[in-house]
DNA sequence: AGAACATATTATCAAGTTATAACCACTTAA
DNA sequence: TTAAGTGGTTATAACTTGATAATATGTTCT
């Protein structure tokens, strides 16, 4: 059963969030007011929170970083209008663990709730996948926590994508991701571009720390799929 | 092959969609008329759907959701004018997964699109791994998650088509699928080919799996019929 | 049991598909 | 103004695939 509180002052958004969300394994709560909301979410434990930015009463962000503040670690999905907020919803000082802009796609919207459910759901059965800070592999030391990757003891200088390519798999080995899955979860799912792009930067990633790019050691090619990264 | 349906009695509009994305992998049906639209809609499968919102005889809203009553699950794609009435569009009730506002520029247009038949193969990739995870069978190791096989503790590295092979019949333990019937879920239902093909494949896949392919312990043969998984 | 037939297996191959590597053009940051 | 990062392009290389043919194995009939 999953319990999903939506907070949110526009009454015909938050009907059309309930109505996409609930099911026979869903309910969902509805406040339209920013007070009240916190309040509820600090009362009863949900799976998610679902907050709109702007809103009458505690706003949004204050919402978010007072509920972390509280020590409650329920996921947050931020709604917001305006696109150049966005920095700031995901910074650190609010806490929230997505945001999406209205007016969204429901297909999307759907998605969304139900990959932050599978994260925090899989984050509570398996709590040493959290994101170890360091991982090891062979002659590979992926520090994720200083971004930081040495290989035979030389530090690689990695580009932002190139890095997180790697840090991805690497937080999976052995499990093929498709060049979509990983333009979905590293360019977002709103990216707007072709396939062959993640060939490009393989390539480049390859070439950085392979020896023999032509029999690479540690990123390997799952052939007509993707790419998986090496196991133990 | 992508097909895409587009739904639009401005012929001047439907024939630039199509223009645009018309290409060798993508073919466009076009309709001028709703009711005509809606039928074809029902009768041939689509991978997308780009459904103008005012039209004569059946309206666009009224399409959308009719589709979707009918388990319609094919990406509508609005075309509007009016940016007042997009809350209607995007809501449960109609059932579109995006839209867009006329006069748009063809590069957005394009892009979203591309985005839209992104995000539903995503989709697809992911509901139909859903099944059981890790499948078991003596020495072999089945994950359909991380795409990975093992057997003796070795990955095996299978092609596209025969990870589907061993996966749909594993899923299966004991079931005789037909070749037809392999042809058919593998292969798709428009495959042009023949039967024998599925001897090929087995083939290769017993050769990589099957220690002695004479006496295989896997893929067992139905004599006459075609193939099946062993049963525990 | 053995001949005649049907079906399955294996090996091989050409055509098509997919991946790689080396570039290029454009944007952004230093 | 350079340098770096990124998205995309192209030619080439590697692999997959569907098909064919030769061989082997199972089935049926006498």
């Amino acid at each position: 059963m999953t319990t999903i509180l939506v907070i949110e002052d526009d009454r015909h958004i938050a009907e059309l969030i309930s109505i996409n969300l609930e099911d026979d394994q869903t309910t969902v709560l509805r406040c339209y007011h920013g007070t009240e909301g916190f309040i509820e979410a600090t009362k009863n434990e949900f799976d998610l929170i679902i907050l709109d930015l702007m809103l009458p009463g505690k706003k949004g962000m204050e919402i978010c970083r007072d509920l972390r503040a509280s020590n409650i670690i329920t996921p947050i999905l931020m709604l917001t209008s305006k696109s150049d907020e966005i920095d700031k919803i995901l910074g650190l000082e609010t806490g929230a663990d997505d945001y999406i802009t209205k007016p969204f796609s429901i297909r999307e919207f759907q998605a969304r709730v139900k990959a932050i459910l599978r994260r925090s759901k899989l984050d509570a059965e398996q709590t040493d996948t959290i994101a170890i800070p360091e991982l090891r592999i062979k002659k590979l030391i992926i520090n994720q926590e200083l971004r930081k990757v040495e290989h035979n003891s030389h530090r690689l200088n990695l580009t932002p994508k190139e890095f997180e390519l790697l840090a991805l798999m690497a937080n999976n080995p052995g499990k093929t991701y498709s060049r979509a899955q990983l333009l979905h979860k590293i360019w977002g799912y709103d990216f707007e571009g072709y396939e062959h792009t993640v060939n490009s930067h393989i390539n480049r990633l390859r070439a950085k720390l392979e020896k023999d790019a032509g029999n690479p050691e540690y990123i390997l090619t799952t052939w007509g799929v993707g790419y998986r990264f090496t196991e133990a």
